[in-house]
RNA sequence: GAGCUCGUAGCUCAGUCGGUUAGAGCGCUAGGUUGUGGCCCUAGAGGCCGUGGGUUCAAUUCCCAUCGGGCUCCCCA
């Protein structure tokens, strides 16, 4: 009870902001079928079979979500949702589960929130994903983050650029880390983002993949840089940022905070032009983003701003005995008619202790009702924020409440 | 998958070089005030010392395993 106001605030932040772009959003189930994240990232053996929470029931195999990008695009392909026109702008906002040794802002089940653009291959649908993830950051009172751009082009450009990149290190192979060697073949783009030490001179002096763009991809990616400048979104190049799978095309951006320790990445995204044909649909463009709730959380905390409100109750009933304990919960209602949220002790504390419950639970007013006040037919309104009290009947406070 | 580190009251944390009733502050409850919160005073409740096993006459303390947290690497879809 004590975290979940800051959870709502940030998730009403959330999705007014989706309202404000006009995405809709959508809830998937929690557990996928094996097969569906298996066929989108089971290149990376590391990834399937150590950090996910895979169960099975009878011949089915089941997981718990990862994330939500194949998810989302599994429900574009199973429901046919091209057939409801134009270009399908989706968010989300849920748990998803990974099955990793946790470190700050990284635990077993965590939540995320993100965006994707189905069947648009537009830079506008970049940028406006881009827009969308940053104003939220905004909205909440996180502006020192850094969002990192790269393209990492298309299948073609990029295997241009992968044989460059292998003549380039070919020569000092055997210098490089042992990890990094291991990568040559199968994923030598993700060496540049190695963080041994003696790989760094040879990263720094590497081809970089914007060269190696075809003309189509430059022209994409120019695009997004322009409207981006439009915009008076800051960014940062980043010829190292690099996607693990094929399926990612063309745009890739992460946003990052400094106060977030080795795990600095805040959200982060890009397109995958290819990933609903690899799902089992029409060759299908798009593009989106995810982030991180606890990080998000983690940064505000560091940061010193609080999200939601302290709790609070308009009206608290302090009770002197059980007439008077019937004549509350019998009111109680008329209260909350007018709209306003009221309560009262279930302990038959004494009044000293109704009083100190109703200063923790920040009450604005309590009505003090004994047997007095029940043959008088007046009952003390006392205003706790000024220590003032007036008596009065019981439909004069509800006027005086109401206003 | 690897290395390091931590786990004692609701919270933050002392402590035990193995030994009899395990402490503090905050919070909570009650009283001081026979019908008035916040400040103050007094008293009280609250602990399988994360869990399981081992060593020992004796384990919260030492050892092993396990679970959970934190840091780093792998990974980061």
């Amino acid at each position: 009870p004590d975290e979940s106001p800051k959870w709502r605030a940030l998730e009403t932040i959330i999705h007014e902001e989706a309202a404000k772009f006009n995405f809709e959003e959508i809830r998937t189930p929690i557990m996928e079928q094996t097969e569906l994240i298996v066929r989108g990232i089971g290149q990376l053996t590391d990834i399937v079979s150590k950090e996910i929470f895979a169960f099975e029931k009878g011949d089915s195999h089941y997981v718990l979500r990862p994330e939500l990008t194949a998810p989302v695009v599994r429900a574009f392909v199973e429901h046919h949702m091209e057939q409801r026109g134009g270009s399908q702008k989706l968010y989300y906002i849920g748990p998803m589960f990974r099955a990793e040794r946790p470190q700050k802002g990284r635990q077993r089940q965590f939540h995320q929130f993100g965006a994707e653009v189905i069947g648009s291959d537009d830079p506008v649908a970049d940028v406006e994903i881009i827009a969308l993830m940053i104003r939220v950051y905004e909205r909440v009172g996180i502006s020192n983050f850094e969002l990192k751009l790269n393209s990492v082009g298309d299948p073609e450009s990029r295997d241009a650029y992968k044989e460059a990149l292998r003549d380039y290190l070919r020569p000092n192979l055997d210098k490089l880390s042992e990890l990094s060697q291991q990568r040559f073949e199968k994923n030598p783009m993700r060496i540049l983002d190695s963080k041994e030490e003696e790989d760094q001179p040879f990263i720094e002096n590497a081809p970089v993949i914007n060269e190696y763009l075809n003309e189509e991809s430059k022209n994409h990616f120019q695009q997004v840089k322009d409207y981006l400048d439009d915009l008076g979104i800051n960014y940062t190049l980043d010829s190292h940022l690099v996607r693990g799978l094929d399926y990612y095309t063309r745009t890739a951006f992460e946003l990052t905070s400094p106060d977030l320790g080795s795990q600095d990445a805040l959200a982060g995204g890009g397109r995958y032009d290819l990933l609903v044909e690899e799902v089992g649909g029409q060759p299908t463009p798009a593009v989106g983003f995810a982030a991180g709730i606890e990080r998000l959380l983690i940064a505000c905390e560091e940061l010193d701003i609080t999200l939601g409100e302290e709790k609070s109750v308009d009206v608290y009933f302090v009770t002197l005995g059980d007439a008077a304990r019937k004549w509350a919960l019998t009111h109680l209602p008329k209260v909350r008619e007018t709209g306003l949220s009221a309560t009262m002790d279930y302990m038959s504390r004494s009044m000293k202790a109704q009083m100190k419950d109703a200063n923790r639970e920040n009450a604005r007013y309590t009505i003090i009702i004994g047997d007095n006040e029940l043959a008088e037919g007046k009952f003390t309104l006392r205003n706790m924020k000024e220590s003032e009290e007036v008596s009065l009947s019981f439909d004069e406070i509800l006027a005086k409440l109401s206003k």
